[in-house]
DNA sequence: TATCAACACGAAACCGTTTTCGTAGTTTTT
DNA sequence: AAAAACTACGAAAACGGTTTCGTGTTGATA
């Protein structure tokens, strides 16, 4: 049992072998850490043979430098916080895998926080990420952040310095990059398509209006109906937290007659579009769909739902790429700081809910 | 002009103030480090009045400990970095969804990285992580990883002792914890159910049986059909792989007489349910569909897809809580490590795509 | 031969904490 | 009154790097 043990220990031993750091090399080559270190950045001030001796060690075991503690001298951790909402709904998946992938092509890694569309962890994130952990944040802001319109954790943020990227669901009430898409321009076009398609009683399906996204959809959506001649229905427009249950479409559907429905995301659309199958109305003669969001959903839906794409994974990369921009190019007291918002242009995908 | 500079700059003194330091706390108190350090801690050390005296400055300024520089210290970051192929995919977003909210109740931040797939975005990642970055990997192989068969980069991981778990995708080869779902015997219960149903040419479409799931789904099914005396008909075994297009699922179709499917996803049910469609036969009378991913798809799918459950989130919370745990209980030279593979029960959610 | 660069390297400060240990000053014990 | 024991705090090392600056050694120059 004893004897059992050594050979555990041993075994253990050469296994485990620990990080090796500048100081080992260091001891082991019999030279100063500054020389390792500046060895193995190539300096010029380092005699060619001791590189190469230093080098080679290095390579041979494996010396990667510390993270952290290049973190903590160089005052950058190459990480950027993203906190969203939610991260199941396509879109912000897209984004993610968007922000994820031009981050890591420029070296960075990205920590994701969701906030489940509460107020109180989004702040809770931020605070945790703002104390070193990261050189900044891309994020799109709570539907609970968005009702108390309180943007003091951002602001805070923002004032400390670090760099703030906001997407899709944004404000004006702070002062950073933003990118969005053109939600106004593109509801407009796709209300317009379905009333050249002869489409008259046209409902608009949205998760709350004091979501900046669907407010600018909304107008977008109101425009084209005036622009045509078409009044607004204020009845037709169904506002429906993302929280609440469904039920409610099934009502207004009933209550009001209606043939076409743009609906805000696409999960509000093909629920739609389940019920009006049921009441034994035809897609897209009797009601038409549009629906943002050209997600998986849209693309199985039967019959398959023409949809905005918002084009999530190219939101992701301007956003990283905004935010990369703004940390790597350093701050400069004498400059004012001019802020950008970038818009990306939706496209209208279209298929079988509505007609050509 | 001069003038204008001026004022910005002061403004700009007033905004940005930089986070405040222990060392900034010890000047301005007149202490040293130290004490302030071990005030804030609460330390029995300290004295009644120099506590208070420095507690009360500390929240005035809003003090908050570097991360950077105690994860340096005390040589534990607080972040698990989260290695999968995919996030789209409804699956991955759940069990990153429960990683999330387990690590964050934690204490614990999340860094994804996204392999898509690739062995050589898989070891990249690892290793970026690898140094110091964070305290341990949850993660799912990549189909790459798991065709090529190599596993260094995990086992580089695991011999620096750092604590790793593998879930969904994983290898008998590296020594960790695991945690899956039970894929053959719920694949079996899923071929079962169908046979009872009157089911007999019941075909199997996987992404590739080199994913361990895939394997296990298959034993499951082949199980299922021989203990029920119908012999397997490896020509109803089709093997998709997830970059393929999925044109041959048409062929498939055309080729086969088939009376019943079983998908490893959600994409290739819906995708082959559409197909069926099209081809004029009812589901499920003509041919029952099952899939695994209890995904929006299928929720959303006509007919409502019966599928598998599993319980991504739940899954997202085992691991992360399995590898907190090993994390946090420092690892005791004398005592073997004795890894533990959890188990989680899927569920077969029954609705429009079997008989009853 | 004295002077001066250029070269090659090391000492030390620094990033912001934590933590051990030492020590004045005070109180308690004998 | 001397010894012992607290109390309350500071100095300093440590974590693992980067970087500035100083310096001993060389070879070239005057």
């Amino acid at each position: 049992m004893k004897q059992l043990h050594w050979i555990i220990n041993v075994f253990k031993k050469i296994q485990l072998r620990r990080k090796i750091t500048l100081k080992d090399i260091a001891r082991e080559l019999e030279v100063s850490i500054s020389t390792v270190s500046k060895a193995l950045k190539n300096s010029e001030e380092i005699g060619r043979d001791t590189k190469e001796k230093v080098q080679a060690f290095a390579k041979l075991y494996n010396y990667k430098p510390n993270n952290i503690a290049v973190s903590l001298k160089n005052k950058h951790t190459k990480n950027i916080g993203v906190v969203v909402p939610d991260i199941v709904h396509y879109f912000f998946t897209t984004v993610f895998r968007g922000i994820e992938k031009y981050a890591n092509s420029k070296g960075y890694n990205v920590i994701a926080c969701i906030s489940d569309g509460s107020f109180h962890k989004e702040v809770i994130s931020m605070e945790m990420l703002a104390n070193g952990s990261i050189d900044g944040f891309i994020m799109a802001l709570s539907s609970e952040t968005q009702l108390k319109g309180d943007y003091n954790h951002l602001k805070e943020v923002t004032n400390q310095g670090i760099p703030l990227v906001l997407f899709d669901s944004i404000t004006e009430e702070v002062q950073c990059d933003k990118v969005v898409i053109n939600d106004e321009q593109v509801a407009f076009q796709a209300v317009e398509k379905m009333i050249k398609s002869g489409k008259k009683r046209i409902a608009l399906f949205s998760s709350g209006s004091f979501y900046t996204v669907n407010k600018n959809r909304e107008n977008g959506y109101r425009k084209a109906l005036i622009n045509n001649g078409l009044g607004v229905d204020e009845n037709l427009i169904l506002e429906l937290p993302h929280d609440e249950n469904m039920d409610s479409i099934d009502s207004f559907l009933e209550a009001n007659k209606i043939d076409a429905i743009l609906a805000v995301n696409e999960i509000m659309a093909i629920h739609a579009m389940s019920i009006v199958r049921k009441m034994g109305l035809r897609i897209p003669e009797d009601i038409s769909f549009i629906g943002f969001t050209n997600g998986l959903l849209s693309q199985y839906a039967v019959p398959r739902l023409t949809s905005i794409a918002q084009h999530g994974d190219r939101m992701g990369e301007v956003a990283a790429e905004m935010l990369i921009d703004r940390v790597e190019t350093e701050y400069d007291e004498e400059q004012v700081e001019v802020f950008r918002t970038e818009v990306i242009d939706a496209a209208i995908i279209e298929r079988e809910s509505t007609i050509n």
